[in-house]
DNA sequence: TATCGGCATTGATGCAGATCAAACGGAAAG
DNA sequence: CTTTCCGTTTGATCTGCATCAATGCCGATA
Protein backbone atom coordinates (compact mmCIF):
# COMPACT_ATOMS: atom_id res chain seq x y z
CA UNK A 1 0.00 0.00 0.00
CA UNK A 2 1.86 3.33 -1.54
CA UNK A 3 -1.07 5.56 0.11
CA UNK A 4 -4.59 5.37 0.88
CA UNK A 5 -6.66 5.07 3.87
CA UNK A 6 -5.08 3.14 6.67
CA UNK A 7 -8.63 0.95 7.43
CA UNK A 8 -8.21 -0.04 11.51
CA UNK A 9 -5.30 1.43 12.34
CA UNK A 10 -6.60 3.60 14.95
CA UNK A 11 -9.81 3.65 15.94
CA UNK A 12 -9.91 4.53 19.36
CA UNK A 13 -8.51 8.83 19.76
CA UNK A 14 -7.76 7.70 23.48
CA UNK A 15 -5.05 5.62 22.56
CA UNK A 16 -3.72 7.94 20.00
CA UNK A 17 -0.54 8.77 20.77
CA UNK A 18 -0.79 12.70 20.09
CA UNK A 19 -4.01 12.89 21.80
CA UNK A 20 -2.66 15.51 24.46
CA UNK A 21 -0.74 17.80 22.00
CA UNK A 22 -2.47 17.56 18.20
CA UNK A 23 -5.47 20.20 17.77
CA UNK A 24 -7.47 18.14 19.52
CA UNK A 25 -5.90 18.15 22.57
CA UNK A 26 -8.67 20.18 24.27
CA UNK A 27 -11.38 18.30 23.59
CA UNK A 28 -13.68 16.86 26.07
CA UNK A 29 -14.50 13.22 25.56
CA UNK A 30 -18.08 13.90 23.18
CA UNK A 31 -16.23 16.27 21.52
CA UNK A 32 -13.54 13.58 20.69
CA UNK A 33 -16.19 11.26 19.42
CA UNK A 34 -17.77 13.98 17.25
CA UNK A 35 -14.06 14.05 15.90
CA UNK A 36 -13.93 10.38 15.63
CA UNK A 37 -17.03 10.42 13.36
CA UNK A 38 -15.11 12.30 10.34
CA UNK A 39 -11.94 11.50 10.87
CA UNK A 40 -9.64 8.96 8.30
CA UNK A 41 -6.04 7.57 8.45
CA UNK A 42 -3.69 8.01 5.11
CA UNK A 43 -0.73 6.65 4.89
CA UNK A 44 2.45 7.87 2.78
CA UNK A 45 5.85 6.12 2.24
CA UNK A 46 8.79 7.99 2.72
CA UNK A 47 9.68 10.52 0.19
CA UNK A 48 6.18 10.46 -1.28
CA UNK A 49 4.49 13.46 -2.07
CA UNK A 50 1.54 14.23 0.04
CA UNK A 51 0.35 17.94 -1.56
CA UNK A 52 1.99 19.74 -4.28
CA UNK A 53 1.66 23.64 -4.02
CA UNK A 54 -1.27 25.25 -5.63
CA UNK A 55 -3.35 21.90 -5.74
CA UNK A 56 -6.71 21.88 -4.24
CA UNK A 57 -6.74 20.72 -1.53
CA UNK A 58 -9.85 19.27 0.08
CA UNK A 59 -8.50 17.96 3.89
CA UNK A 60 -6.64 18.92 6.59
CA UNK A 61 -4.35 16.94 8.91
CA UNK A 62 -2.25 16.41 11.77
CA UNK A 63 0.72 14.50 11.39
CA UNK A 64 0.14 11.38 13.95
CA UNK A 65 3.95 9.38 13.06
CA UNK A 66 6.73 10.07 10.96
CA UNK A 67 7.93 13.62 9.74
CA UNK A 68 6.71 15.67 6.93
CA UNK A 69 7.81 19.11 5.21
CA UNK A 70 7.06 22.02 3.88
CA UNK A 71 9.03 23.69 0.83
CA UNK A 72 8.71 26.68 -1.45
CA UNK A 73 10.33 26.06 -4.67
CA UNK A 74 11.37 29.19 -6.99
CA UNK A 75 11.34 28.42 -10.71
CA UNK A 76 14.42 28.38 -11.04
CA UNK A 77 14.89 25.21 -9.12
CA UNK A 78 15.48 27.32 -5.59
CA UNK A 79 14.27 25.64 -2.63
CA UNK A 80 13.70 26.61 0.80
CA UNK A 81 11.87 24.55 3.46
CA UNK A 82 9.41 26.48 5.87
CA UNK A 83 8.07 23.96 7.61
CA UNK A 84 9.30 20.62 9.45
CA UNK A 85 6.25 18.76 10.87
CA UNK A 86 6.66 16.01 13.45
CA UNK A 87 3.90 14.42 15.32
CA UNK A 88 0.69 15.92 16.33
CA UNK A 89 1.68 19.10 14.09
CA UNK A 90 -1.08 20.19 11.35
CA UNK A 91 -1.14 20.97 8.13
CA UNK A 92 -3.36 22.87 6.34
CA UNK A 93 -5.32 25.82 6.87
CA UNK A 94 -9.05 26.11 7.14
CA UNK A 95 -10.50 28.42 4.85
CA UNK A 96 -8.15 27.93 2.49
CA UNK A 97 -8.81 26.03 -0.72
CA UNK A 98 -5.68 25.60 -2.42
CA UNK A 99 -2.06 24.13 -0.94
CA UNK A 100 0.24 27.25 -0.36
CA UNK A 101 3.52 24.50 0.37
CA UNK A 102 4.67 21.35 -1.48
CA UNK A 103 4.14 18.64 1.66
CA UNK A 104 6.58 15.94 1.46
CA UNK A 105 6.82 12.79 3.61
CA UNK A 106 10.52 12.23 4.48
CA UNK A 107 10.15 9.70 6.61
CA UNK A 108 7.03 7.13 6.09
CA UNK A 109 4.28 8.86 7.67
CA UNK A 110 0.74 8.53 8.97
CA UNK A 111 -1.53 11.55 9.14
CA UNK A 112 -5.24 11.46 10.93
CA UNK A 113 -6.86 13.72 8.39
CA UNK A 114 -10.36 15.71 8.25
CA UNK A 115 -12.30 16.67 5.48
CA UNK A 116 -12.06 20.40 5.47
CA UNK A 117 -15.53 21.41 5.29
CA UNK A 118 -16.72 19.17 8.25
CA UNK A 119 -14.01 19.95 9.84
CA UNK A 120 -14.62 23.80 9.45
CA UNK A 121 -18.29 23.44 10.76
CA UNK A 122 -16.81 22.07 14.18
CA UNK A 123 -14.38 24.50 14.83
CA UNK A 124 -17.51 26.63 14.83
CA UNK A 125 -19.17 24.87 16.52
CA UNK A 126 -16.20 23.25 19.12
CA UNK A 127 -14.20 26.16 20.49
CA UNK A 128 -11.53 24.24 22.23
CA UNK A 129 -10.56 23.24 18.86
CA UNK A 130 -9.83 26.97 17.64
CA UNK A 131 -8.52 27.76 20.59
CA UNK A 132 -5.91 25.12 20.33
CA UNK A 133 -4.96 25.90 17.17
CA UNK A 134 -4.50 29.32 17.58
CA UNK A 135 -2.12 28.73 20.42
CA UNK A 136 -0.04 26.18 17.81
CA UNK A 137 -0.69 28.80 14.99
CA UNK A 138 1.07 31.23 17.37
CA UNK A 139 3.91 28.44 18.37
CA UNK A 140 4.64 27.94 14.70
CA UNK A 141 4.89 31.68 13.98
CA UNK A 142 7.41 32.10 17.08
CA UNK A 143 9.49 29.23 15.53
CA UNK A 144 9.26 30.61 12.41
CA UNK A 145 10.43 34.14 13.42
CA UNK A 146 13.56 32.06 15.25
CA UNK A 147 14.38 30.37 11.89
CA UNK A 148 14.27 33.81 9.77
CA UNK A 149 16.94 34.57 12.59
CA UNK A 150 18.66 31.94 11.32
CA UNK A 151 18.73 32.41 7.85
CA UNK A 152 19.25 36.17 7.70
CA UNK A 153 21.97 36.15 10.36
CA UNK A 154 23.51 33.22 11.18
CA UNK A 155 26.90 31.70 9.87
CA UNK A 156 26.96 28.35 8.45
CA UNK A 157 28.24 26.81 11.25
CA UNK A 158 26.05 28.24 13.57
CA UNK A 159 23.24 27.32 11.46
CA UNK A 160 24.31 23.43 11.70
CA UNK A 161 24.69 23.78 15.25
CA UNK A 162 21.06 25.56 15.56
CA UNK A 163 19.71 22.91 13.67
CA UNK A 164 21.37 20.12 15.49
CA UNK A 165 20.02 21.69 18.81
CA UNK A 166 16.55 21.97 17.54
CA UNK A 167 16.23 18.51 16.51
CA UNK A 168 17.68 17.30 20.38
CA UNK A 169 15.10 19.55 21.48
CA UNK A 170 12.19 18.21 20.19
CA UNK A 171 13.40 14.75 20.24
CA UNK A 172 13.53 15.12 24.04
CA UNK A 173 10.26 16.55 24.29
CA UNK A 174 8.25 13.79 22.26
CA UNK A 175 10.67 11.21 23.93
CA UNK A 176 9.77 13.00 27.19
CA UNK A 177 13.35 12.42 27.91
CA UNK A 178 15.61 15.07 29.34
CA UNK A 179 19.06 15.88 28.11
CA UNK A 180 21.20 17.36 31.05
CA UNK A 181 24.25 17.29 29.51
CA UNK A 182 24.54 15.45 26.33
CA UNK A 183 22.30 13.91 24.15
CA UNK A 184 21.31 10.92 21.63
CA UNK A 185 19.24 11.08 18.03
CA UNK A 186 18.75 10.18 14.83
CA UNK A 187 19.17 12.64 11.94
CA UNK A 188 15.91 12.51 10.40
CA UNK A 189 16.82 14.57 7.12
CA UNK A 190 19.17 14.22 4.47
CA UNK A 191 22.39 16.25 4.08
CA UNK A 192 20.03 17.62 1.01
CA UNK A 193 17.03 18.48 2.74
CA UNK A 194 18.92 20.00 5.89
CA UNK A 195 20.82 22.73 3.11
CA UNK A 196 16.82 23.46 2.10
CA UNK A 197 16.36 24.10 6.01
CA UNK A 198 19.09 25.84 6.55
CA UNK A 199 19.64 27.98 3.20
CA UNK A 200 22.70 26.27 2.44
CA UNK A 201 24.43 24.02 -0.29
CA UNK A 202 24.68 20.14 0.80
CA UNK A 203 28.37 20.48 0.41
CA UNK A 204 28.43 23.18 3.31
CA UNK A 205 26.11 21.23 5.20
CA UNK A 206 28.90 18.09 4.96
CA UNK A 207 31.91 20.18 5.39
CA UNK A 208 30.42 21.91 8.81
CA UNK A 209 29.22 18.92 10.41
CA UNK A 210 32.33 17.54 9.55
CA UNK A 211 33.74 20.35 11.27
CA UNK A 212 31.67 20.08 14.09
CA UNK A 213 33.03 16.38 14.29
CA UNK A 214 36.80 17.41 14.01
CA UNK A 215 36.10 19.99 16.92
CA UNK A 216 34.53 17.34 19.26
CA UNK A 217 31.10 19.55 19.45
CA UNK A 218 29.38 16.32 18.81
CA UNK A 219 30.29 12.60 17.29
CA UNK A 220 28.90 10.72 14.91
CA UNK A 221 28.15 6.93 13.99
CA UNK A 222 27.41 6.64 10.45
CA UNK A 223 25.74 9.48 8.77
CA UNK A 224 22.66 9.97 10.56
CA UNK A 225 23.23 8.83 14.31
CA UNK A 226 24.65 12.04 16.42
CA UNK A 227 25.84 12.36 19.61
CA UNK A 228 26.04 15.18 21.53
CA UNK A 229 27.99 15.50 24.49
CA UNK A 230 27.72 19.00 25.72
CA UNK A 231 24.42 20.66 24.83
CA UNK A 232 25.94 23.63 26.23
CA UNK A 233 28.70 23.81 24.15
CA UNK A 234 26.26 22.67 21.23
CA UNK A 235 24.28 26.18 21.94
CA UNK A 236 27.43 27.96 22.13
CA UNK A 237 28.15 26.85 18.98
CA UNK A 238 24.96 28.49 17.76
CA UNK A 239 25.05 31.53 18.77
CA UNK A 240 21.89 31.19 20.91
CA UNK A 241 21.22 33.13 23.70
CA UNK A 242 22.77 30.53 26.45
CA UNK A 243 19.23 29.84 27.76
CA UNK A 244 17.73 28.41 24.69
CA UNK A 245 15.40 31.37 24.45
CA UNK A 246 12.87 30.22 27.45
CA UNK A 247 9.38 30.89 26.48
CA UNK A 248 6.67 31.00 29.47
CA UNK B 1 4.27 64.21 24.95
CA UNK B 2 6.63 61.48 23.77
CA UNK B 3 5.14 58.48 25.45
CA UNK B 4 1.38 58.00 27.05
CA UNK B 5 -1.87 57.77 27.15
CA UNK B 6 -3.97 60.08 24.57
CA UNK B 7 -6.93 61.13 26.39
CA UNK B 8 -9.48 62.05 23.66
CA UNK B 9 -7.63 60.35 20.55
CA UNK B 10 -10.95 58.16 19.35
CA UNK B 11 -13.53 57.01 21.65
CA UNK B 12 -15.89 55.66 19.23
CA UNK B 13 -14.61 52.13 17.38
CA UNK B 14 -17.18 52.77 14.91
CA UNK B 15 -14.78 55.97 13.86
CA UNK B 16 -11.66 54.18 13.61
CA UNK B 17 -9.63 53.69 10.80
CA UNK B 18 -8.80 50.21 11.49
CA UNK B 19 -12.45 49.10 12.30
CA UNK B 20 -12.60 46.57 9.54
CA UNK B 21 -8.63 44.97 9.34
CA UNK B 22 -8.17 44.85 12.92
CA UNK B 23 -8.29 41.91 15.81
CA UNK B 24 -12.16 43.32 16.23
CA UNK B 25 -13.28 43.15 12.75
CA UNK B 26 -15.96 40.67 13.29
CA UNK B 27 -17.22 41.72 16.46
CA UNK B 28 -20.66 43.37 16.67
CA UNK B 29 -22.06 46.75 17.41
CA UNK B 30 -22.42 44.83 21.48
CA UNK B 31 -19.19 43.12 21.55
CA UNK B 32 -17.63 46.41 19.88
CA UNK B 33 -18.82 47.91 23.04
CA UNK B 34 -17.40 45.80 25.74
CA UNK B 35 -14.05 46.19 23.57
CA UNK B 36 -14.17 50.06 23.88
CA UNK B 37 -14.60 49.72 27.99
CA UNK B 38 -11.16 48.33 28.23
CA UNK B 39 -9.46 49.89 25.30
CA UNK B 40 -6.84 52.79 25.95
CA UNK B 41 -4.39 54.21 23.48
CA UNK B 42 -0.59 55.00 23.37
CA UNK B 43 1.65 57.03 20.97
CA UNK B 44 5.36 56.64 20.48
CA UNK B 45 7.49 58.73 18.49
CA UNK B 46 9.78 57.74 15.96
CA UNK B 47 12.42 55.89 17.12
CA UNK B 48 10.67 55.16 20.36
CA UNK B 49 11.16 51.80 21.82
CA UNK B 50 7.81 49.85 22.42
CA UNK B 51 9.42 46.92 24.74
CA UNK B 52 12.24 45.20 25.16
CA UNK B 53 12.50 41.38 24.48
CA UNK B 54 12.40 39.45 27.51
CA UNK B 55 10.32 42.09 29.46
CA UNK B 56 6.75 41.83 31.31
CA UNK B 57 4.56 42.92 28.08
CA UNK B 58 0.77 42.92 30.61
CA UNK B 59 -1.21 44.71 27.42
CA UNK B 60 -1.73 43.66 23.68
CA UNK B 61 -2.39 46.16 20.92
CA UNK B 62 -3.68 46.78 17.36
CA UNK B 63 -1.54 49.74 15.24
CA UNK B 64 -3.84 52.35 14.42
CA UNK B 65 -1.57 54.63 12.59
CA UNK B 66 2.33 54.65 11.94
CA UNK B 67 4.91 51.82 11.74
CA UNK B 68 5.94 49.20 13.74
CA UNK B 69 8.72 46.61 13.68
CA UNK B 70 9.90 43.43 15.57
CA UNK B 71 13.50 42.52 16.12
CA UNK B 72 15.75 39.65 17.08
CA UNK B 73 19.49 40.71 18.11
CA UNK B 74 22.25 38.34 19.16
CA UNK B 75 24.34 38.95 22.09
CA UNK B 76 27.21 40.47 19.39
CA UNK B 77 24.59 42.81 17.69
CA UNK B 78 23.40 41.08 14.81
CA UNK B 79 19.97 42.22 14.32
CA UNK B 80 17.40 40.55 12.39
CA UNK B 81 13.44 42.04 11.77
CA UNK B 82 10.99 39.38 11.92
CA UNK B 83 7.92 41.26 12.10
CA UNK B 84 6.79 44.55 10.08
CA UNK B 85 3.37 45.80 11.94
CA UNK B 86 1.36 48.15 9.78
CA UNK B 87 -2.13 49.72 10.83
CA UNK B 88 -4.08 46.86 12.10
CA UNK B 89 -1.91 44.56 12.87
CA UNK B 90 -1.79 43.01 16.48
CA UNK B 91 1.54 43.07 18.78
CA UNK B 92 1.67 40.54 21.83
CA UNK B 93 0.66 36.82 22.23
CA UNK B 94 -2.44 36.20 24.58
CA UNK B 95 -1.26 33.62 27.25
CA UNK B 96 2.23 34.87 27.43
CA UNK B 97 3.98 36.95 29.47
CA UNK B 98 6.99 38.52 28.55
CA UNK B 99 7.80 39.54 25.36
CA UNK B 100 9.75 37.52 22.80
CA UNK B 101 10.83 40.48 20.26
CA UNK B 102 12.15 44.15 20.66
CA UNK B 103 9.20 46.08 19.40
CA UNK B 104 10.41 49.44 17.88
CA UNK B 105 7.81 52.61 16.51
CA UNK B 106 9.88 53.34 13.48
CA UNK B 107 7.22 56.18 12.84
CA UNK B 108 5.16 57.92 15.02
CA UNK B 109 2.89 55.43 15.84
CA UNK B 110 -0.64 55.12 17.97
CA UNK B 111 -1.47 51.38 19.44
CA UNK B 112 -5.16 50.76 20.54
CA UNK B 113 -4.26 48.74 23.67
CA UNK B 114 -6.00 46.00 25.85
CA UNK B 115 -4.51 45.45 29.32
CA UNK B 116 -3.75 41.40 28.81
CA UNK B 117 -6.42 39.92 31.39
CA UNK B 118 -9.71 41.54 30.58
CA UNK B 119 -8.47 40.97 26.74
CA UNK B 120 -7.84 37.36 27.58
CA UNK B 121 -11.40 37.21 29.51
CA UNK B 122 -13.21 38.76 26.43
CA UNK B 123 -11.76 36.26 23.95
CA UNK B 124 -13.44 33.30 25.75
CA UNK B 125 -16.61 34.97 25.90
CA UNK B 126 -16.51 36.47 22.39
CA UNK B 127 -15.61 33.52 19.84
CA UNK B 128 -15.92 36.59 17.03
CA UNK B 129 -12.18 38.42 18.20
CA UNK B 130 -10.68 34.48 18.52
CA UNK B 131 -12.05 33.57 15.30
CA UNK B 132 -10.14 37.12 13.96
CA UNK B 133 -7.06 36.81 15.12
CA UNK B 134 -6.40 32.97 14.31
CA UNK B 135 -7.18 34.19 11.09
CA UNK B 136 -4.44 37.01 11.08
CA UNK B 137 -1.97 34.70 12.63
CA UNK B 138 -2.66 32.20 10.02
CA UNK B 139 -1.63 35.38 7.37
CA UNK B 140 1.28 36.26 9.25
CA UNK B 141 3.00 33.03 9.29
CA UNK B 142 2.21 32.71 5.53
CA UNK B 143 3.94 36.08 5.20
CA UNK B 144 6.83 34.56 7.86
CA UNK B 145 7.30 31.82 5.42
CA UNK B 146 7.41 33.92 2.40
CA UNK B 147 10.15 35.89 3.96
CA UNK B 148 11.78 32.76 5.09
CA UNK B 149 12.62 31.66 1.34
CA UNK B 150 13.77 35.86 0.80
CA UNK B 151 15.96 35.02 3.64
CA UNK B 152 17.16 31.64 2.37
CA UNK B 153 17.54 31.84 -1.60
CA UNK B 154 16.83 34.93 -2.70
CA UNK B 155 20.14 37.16 -4.11
CA UNK B 156 20.76 40.71 -2.53
CA UNK B 157 18.98 42.41 -5.88
CA UNK B 158 15.73 39.77 -5.59
CA UNK B 159 15.32 40.69 -2.02
CA UNK B 160 15.65 44.52 -2.61
CA UNK B 161 12.92 44.06 -5.62
CA UNK B 162 10.84 41.74 -2.93
CA UNK B 163 10.89 44.49 -0.75
CA UNK B 164 9.91 46.93 -2.74
CA UNK B 165 7.34 45.25 -4.33
CA UNK B 166 5.62 43.97 -0.80
CA UNK B 167 5.48 47.33 0.07
CA UNK B 168 4.07 48.73 -2.84
CA UNK B 169 1.12 46.00 -2.44
CA UNK B 170 0.70 46.82 1.28
CA UNK B 171 0.27 50.51 0.91
CA UNK B 172 -2.19 50.20 -2.26
CA UNK B 173 -4.67 48.10 0.03
CA UNK B 174 -3.84 50.47 2.93
CA UNK B 175 -4.93 53.33 0.28
CA UNK B 176 -7.72 50.96 -1.23
CA UNK B 177 -5.67 52.30 -4.55
CA UNK B 178 -4.72 49.99 -7.45
CA UNK B 179 -1.44 49.64 -8.26
CA UNK B 180 -2.10 48.74 -12.43
CA UNK B 181 0.95 48.71 -14.58
CA UNK B 182 2.55 51.58 -11.82
CA UNK B 183 3.10 52.25 -7.74
CA UNK B 184 4.23 55.30 -5.99
CA UNK B 185 5.26 55.20 -2.22
CA UNK B 186 7.24 56.64 0.41
CA UNK B 187 9.63 53.99 1.79
CA UNK B 188 8.94 53.70 5.93
CA UNK B 189 12.58 52.28 6.78
CA UNK B 190 15.86 53.41 6.78
CA UNK B 191 18.04 51.86 4.95
CA UNK B 192 19.46 50.03 7.88
CA UNK B 193 16.04 48.59 8.40
CA UNK B 194 15.99 46.97 5.09
CA UNK B 195 19.07 45.36 5.54
CA UNK B 196 17.59 44.39 9.16
CA UNK B 197 14.83 43.12 7.14
CA UNK B 198 16.46 41.75 4.35
CA UNK B 199 19.52 39.98 5.72
CA UNK B 200 22.06 42.15 4.28
CA UNK B 201 24.33 45.14 5.25
CA UNK B 202 23.13 48.74 4.46
CA UNK B 203 25.63 49.24 1.94
CA UNK B 204 24.00 46.20 -0.20
CA UNK B 205 20.60 47.63 0.14
CA UNK B 206 22.18 51.14 -1.14
CA UNK B 207 23.94 49.34 -4.10
CA UNK B 208 20.95 47.76 -5.17
CA UNK B 209 18.75 50.22 -4.82
CA UNK B 210 21.25 52.18 -7.01
CA UNK B 211 21.56 49.13 -9.24
CA UNK B 212 17.52 49.03 -9.54
CA UNK B 213 17.32 52.75 -10.15
CA UNK B 214 20.56 52.83 -12.73
CA UNK B 215 18.51 49.87 -14.96
CA UNK B 216 15.25 51.68 -14.87
CA UNK B 217 13.14 49.67 -12.70
CA UNK B 218 12.23 52.11 -10.30
CA UNK B 219 12.61 55.81 -10.08
CA UNK B 220 13.93 57.90 -7.03
CA UNK B 221 12.83 60.94 -5.70
CA UNK B 222 15.01 62.20 -3.00
CA UNK B 223 15.90 58.78 -1.07
CA UNK B 224 12.62 57.97 0.12
CA UNK B 225 9.93 58.41 -2.14
CA UNK B 226 9.89 55.60 -4.94
CA UNK B 227 8.41 55.10 -8.79
CA UNK B 228 7.80 51.79 -9.67
CA UNK B 229 6.91 52.34 -13.22
CA UNK B 230 6.41 48.54 -14.65
CA UNK B 231 4.90 46.10 -11.46
CA UNK B 232 5.33 43.25 -13.56
CA UNK B 233 9.43 44.10 -14.25
CA UNK B 234 9.07 44.76 -10.21
CA UNK B 235 8.46 40.95 -10.02
CA UNK B 236 10.21 39.48 -12.10
CA UNK B 237 13.43 41.04 -10.90
CA UNK B 238 11.72 39.58 -7.79
CA UNK B 239 12.06 36.24 -8.51
CA UNK B 240 8.58 35.70 -7.41
CA UNK B 241 6.03 33.57 -9.14
CA UNK B 242 4.64 35.87 -11.41
CA UNK B 243 1.07 36.02 -10.57
CA UNK B 244 2.36 37.54 -6.68
CA UNK B 245 1.44 34.12 -4.90
CA UNK B 246 -2.69 34.87 -4.89
CA UNK B 247 -4.08 33.13 -1.58
CA UNK B 248 -7.74 32.40 -2.13
C1' DT C 1 30.80 -11.68 -5.58
C1' DA C 2 30.34 -7.83 -8.90
C1' DT C 3 27.64 -3.75 -10.16
C1' DC C 4 24.80 -0.08 -9.60
C1' DG C 5 22.52 4.05 -7.65
C1' DG C 6 21.79 7.21 -4.04
C1' DC C 7 23.88 9.79 -0.46
C1' DA C 8 27.97 11.88 1.41
C1' DT C 9 32.63 13.63 1.64
C1' DT C 10 36.43 16.24 0.03
C1' DG C 11 39.08 19.33 -3.03
C1' DA C 12 39.85 23.44 -6.18
C1' DT C 13 38.20 27.67 -7.68
C1' DG C 14 35.05 31.74 -8.21
C1' DC C 15 32.11 35.29 -6.82
C1' DA C 16 28.35 37.81 -4.20
C1' DG C 17 28.08 40.23 -0.49
C1' DA C 18 30.64 41.66 3.91
C1' DT C 19 33.88 44.71 5.73
C1' DC C 20 36.63 48.77 6.09
C1' DA C 21 36.97 53.44 4.75
C1' DA C 22 35.97 57.86 2.80
C1' DA C 23 33.08 61.34 1.10
C1' DC C 24 28.42 63.29 0.14
C1' DG C 25 23.83 65.83 0.96
C1' DG C 26 20.51 68.01 3.24
C1' DA C 27 18.19 69.36 7.41
C1' DA C 28 18.71 71.40 11.87
C1' DA C 29 21.37 74.18 15.08
C1' DG C 30 24.46 77.88 16.12
C1' DC D 1 26.26 81.57 6.28
C1' DT D 2 28.80 77.87 8.65
C1' DT D 3 28.96 73.80 11.30
C1' DT D 4 27.34 69.55 12.75
C1' DC D 5 25.13 65.34 12.33
C1' DC D 6 22.87 61.48 10.50
C1' DG D 7 21.61 58.78 6.85
C1' DT D 8 23.40 57.55 2.56
C1' DT D 9 26.41 56.65 -1.37
C1' DT D 10 30.48 54.95 -3.39
C1' DG D 11 35.06 52.73 -3.57
C1' DA D 12 38.65 49.07 -2.43
C1' DT D 13 39.46 44.83 -0.57
C1' DC D 14 38.50 40.48 1.78
C1' DT D 15 36.16 36.15 2.76
C1' DG D 16 32.54 32.67 3.47
C1' DC D 17 29.92 30.08 0.98
C1' DA D 18 28.57 28.52 -3.78
C1' DT D 19 29.91 26.08 -7.63
C1' DC D 20 32.12 22.59 -10.25
C1' DA D 21 34.22 18.18 -10.06
C1' DA D 22 36.03 13.79 -8.21
C1' DT D 23 35.92 10.19 -5.20
C1' DG D 24 34.12 7.30 -1.34
C1' DC D 25 30.68 4.56 1.13
C1' DC D 26 27.11 1.29 1.52
C1' DG D 27 22.95 -1.15 0.85
C1' DA D 28 20.23 -3.20 -2.83
C1' DT D 29 20.03 -6.06 -6.88
C1' DA D 30 21.52 -9.55 -9.99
Amino acid sequence: MAQGETGAFLQDCGDCPIRHRAVCARCEADELTALEQIKYYRSYQAGQTVIWSGDKMDFVASVVTGIATLTQTMEDGRRQMVGLLLPSDFVGRPGRVTAAYDVTATTDLVMCCFRKKPFEDMMIKTPHIAQRLLEMTLDELDAAREWMLLLGRKTAREKIASLLAIIARRDATLQLKTMQGGSVFELPLTREEMADYLGLTLETVSRQISALKRDGVIALEGKRHVTVTSMDRLLEEAGDDSDGGMLA
